[in-house]
DNA sequence: TCTGTGTTCTTTGTCGATAATGTGCAGCCT
DNA sequence: AGGCTGCACATTATCGACAAAGAACACAGA
């Protein structure tokens, strides 16, 4: 089995959504670009339309012939590329299941669990060993290091020492320069979650990863922005495991993002540095303290 | 062709240094240990050193039968693992050959050039993109980022900021930590690499990768200590093909790497961060004089 | 003349197969 | 009793193959 067509499933969900009848699906390159795929793709998904009797093709005209169905829609596990399932089901196991520090990681297992070929496998884990959670023994195993107090400490020691830089540097940034409009953009989003924060807490940490990564982007430092992935990544899956206190500690953040926003449009230096050491010491406490009654 | 066997020619050649008439080699348990392959590598070795007449290998004896001949040694490219070959390959091409910024890579031609299976190339190329000097689209090609001036700032932007920090926890190590013994070996070595620099020049390059190591390693955090495979490689390789002025930067180096060692030996928190910004800051010119010559 | 389509070709992502290398166990020698 | 050897087995590194996805180009239609 080469290559999943997870890219055609996907986009061909995406597409579906587009679908209006009466109406003409416009040319291909622009649905090109509407589904971030080759024309190839596309080509593949209009033909698989007409198919399912959805559309009528021909040449220019691709006229929309009934509404899509439930059925019409691949089932959404069939749509994630193959590295993002390793990728969650290895997080899974070294963040939930037991997972030693010290312990060996076997490719072949790994492979065999998760029903994928090695190369994938083992791709994945070079990826991944950038995160500092994995290690490789030439010629042989991989070594888990854990997710581990220790871990997380020299995480944060260097979160803390390139978002202090990133934000005198977007503090500094000009009165014209984009990232204010998307500075305020966020801020109002944050207001709209907290008035309604009981039910919409959760959607908290796609507000901390675009305020963080609007920061970072103004450090213009490629090693600054790169580093963010592995701090999103720690935190995306160790807060969707443990979801203890969530609605408290999201609030909480909430409003400690609105106070840092705010700093950072005084632009004076002292106060968003201040702001920015209040928010990071009270991340790092509740990520020690989550891992505290982890372990 | 599966795996090279590059780990048993090395091994090989190392063990006939060890050959000497009329003795016979240590038990197979620590030949491992002194070669740093397994058992099943080093019985291949004795196998073929019996097939070779080198050895009479019964049991525990293994009598030695003569001297190794030049020709005995497997030739020296044949034992370099493939990743090496590769990385070499790579790092000529992007440093030396007009690499512009932009530019795509092709797994596919760059595994034909190198004559290496496309596997062997991705996975470089996925271990390689930490570094931050190429770029994946999914699906697609790499993108070239380019070793410009820019790159170069990035880098030692972050470069210095870690340093510090570490320079400063080396300066609060304990003073019975390891880690003094060892800077006072490297400041001999520097000093015994100075009183002869016309003709030693060159080795100025493995004593600033272990100071900087050495400093690195006091920091206990594993971003910084691997951060500096990322400088290591660039300083190496770039510096490989741009010998000029190499005697007269490499001496002034030295005489700097002396100073550092010696503030850090007063553990005085403002004498290590002077010496250390002054060291990174020449540090920081002289690549950026090499690059605009470069370019 | 420009944008869209038909067609063909190239390249990537994934797999299984295979030699090199590493690892574990049972018995043997000192 | 402790380390060494012999042997059988497990795992890694690398390759070639092939379907999915992307890219190039000539022609057609507005």
């Amino acid at each position: 089995m080469p290559k999943q067509n997870t890219v055609f499933k996907d986009a061909y969900n995406r597409c579906l959504r587009l679908l209006v009848v009466g109406e003409s699906l416009p040319s291909e390159p622009e649905l090109c670009s509407l589904l971030g795929v080759s024309r190839t793709t596309v080509r593949s998904i209009l033909s698989q339309m007409v198919e399912a009797g959805l559309i009528e093709w021909n040449k220019r005209s691709k006229a929309v012939q009934r509404p899509p169905a439930k059925s019409d829609y691949f089932p959404e596990h069939e749509t994630s590329s193959l590295s993002d399932v390793i990728e969650r089901t290895f997080m899974k196991r070294i963040l939930v299941g037991g997972a030693e520090p010290g312990m060996q990681i076997n490719e072949l297992e790994l492979a065999r669990e998760i029903g994928v070929g090695t190369t994938s496998v083992r791709e994945f884990l070079i990826r991944f060993s950038r995160f500092g959670l994995i290690e490789k023994r030439p010629n042989s195993h991989w070594v888990l290091k854990g997710f581990t107090r220790q871990f997380a400490e020299e995480l944060i020691d260097v979160r803390e020492m390139f978002e202090l830089k990133s934000a005198a540097a977007f503090a500094a940034l000009p009165i014209d320069d984009p990232a204010w409009a998307e500075l305020e953009a966020l801020r109002r989003a944050h207001v709209e979650v907290l008035a309604d924060i009981d039910s919409r807490y959760l959607e908290f940490s796609e507000l901390d990863d675009r305020l963080h990564r609007l920061i970072q982007q103004a450090s213009g430092n490629r090693f600054i922005i790169d580093f963010y992935d592995i701090i999103a990544i720690v935190f995306h899956y160790h807060y969707q495991w443990n979801k203890a206190n969530a609605r408290e500690r999201n609030g909480k953040a909430i409003l400690e993002h609105l106070d840092y926003i705010e700093a950072l449009k005084t632009r004076r230096p002292e106060a968003v540095e201040a702001a920015c050491r209040l928010h990071l010491s009270s991340a790092r406490l509740s990520l020690m303290q989550s891992l505290a009654t982890a372990a």
